[in-house]
DNA sequence: TATTGACCTCAACTTTAGTTGAGGTTCTAT
DNA sequence: ATAGAACCTCAACTAAAGTTGAGGTCAATA
């Protein structure tokens, strides 16, 4: 087995196989965050990557932060201050989590405003578009995701989808 | 404008470009979803799209559980029972947007849990593999999204990322 | 030293949810 | 009858977040 006891010295440079079992990532998926700025590496005489240890660190935080549902591009971003293979600090740790947060906190507010109108819409069902708290969000355009964007906000174009479902019939 | 008062009849089919306007979906869009089996449409002479009323009501509830977090497909799975331009009727309704609900509550479960462990994590930033709640989350497989799968499960393997950021730097 | 696992780059492919455009046809009001 | 808006199909493109594969190199161990 080549993998084990690669002169063992207590803290070495971690190999990109290293980092990918340590960290649960594909290597395939570390290229890739480097190549979008997420992380970075050393190369050794033969231009293999080298990490320091904390470039584990580093990844940690990038899924806790894709978890919470921000994409890549942001996190990229946020990161892109904490420059290179520099320690995190526990202040950077600190804003970061605290900003993340408060985002997680929207999203979960934005669920659950839908979720409660769901309940009370259950047993409604008229779906109408200028009565049903379902329709006509507040936060149409917030809310977009990719490529969702509004080709023609028909805004009061817009009629009555639907009347109520116990009602006259469409 | 030949838009307006094309024979108006009270309650005429409907063209592609009346459904786009009356429920705020793109044309494209509209046949995208003709593509992918979530709508359908009747033909006029000419090969030209035509919708019964009821595809308003479809597409409301399609977006509804879009809002929610439900891909495409399996809104069209679940849609699909529902043939045609068959008229969703209340007892339809409820029982997609009660499936949906529990979806939703599940979500924000999980995203509400992930921000109290980022709450009680944001003083600490130890972020350790083996002590840190924000790692090894137990739904690790469970909220795969796009081509997320583990491929290295590496389990036990997987080491302790960093240490904590206040203690030893890594 | 030779083998073999680990590594390299680059391009192409995947999925989801659509959008955009080219080239051609239909519809309907004038 | 005709202009022009609206429609048709099909292919190609976008974005995100990666994965897969081909063809070739590095490095550590037997």
């Amino acid at each position: 087995m080549p993998e084990k006891n690669r002169t063992d010295l207590p803290r070495r440079e971690l190999t990109v196989g290293e980092v990918a079992t340590r960290s649960g990532v594909a290597v395939s998926t570390l290229h890739f965050y480097e190549a979008k700025g997420l992380i970075q590496s050393m190369r050794s005489r033969g231009n293999q990557r080298r990490y320091p240890r904390s470039v584990l660190r580093r990844i940690a935080v990038i899924k806790i932060a894709q978890r919470t549902g921000i994409p890549l591009a942001d996190i990229q971003k946020e990161l892109s201050a904490l420059t290179n293979d520099r320690q995190l600090l526990a202040s950077d740790w600190e804003h970061l989590s605290a900003h993340w947060k408060a985002d997680l906190n929207e999203r979960i507010a934005k669920l659950t405003a839908l979720r409660d109108q769901l309940t009370s819409c259950i047993g409604c069902g008229c779906l109408s578009m200028r009565d049903c708290p379902l329709r006509n969000p507040y936060d149409e355009l917030s809310e977009k995701g990719t490529g969702a964007y509004l080709i023609e906000h028909a805004g009061e174009e817009q009629d009555e989808a639907a009347a109520c479902i116990k009602g006259s019939p469409d």
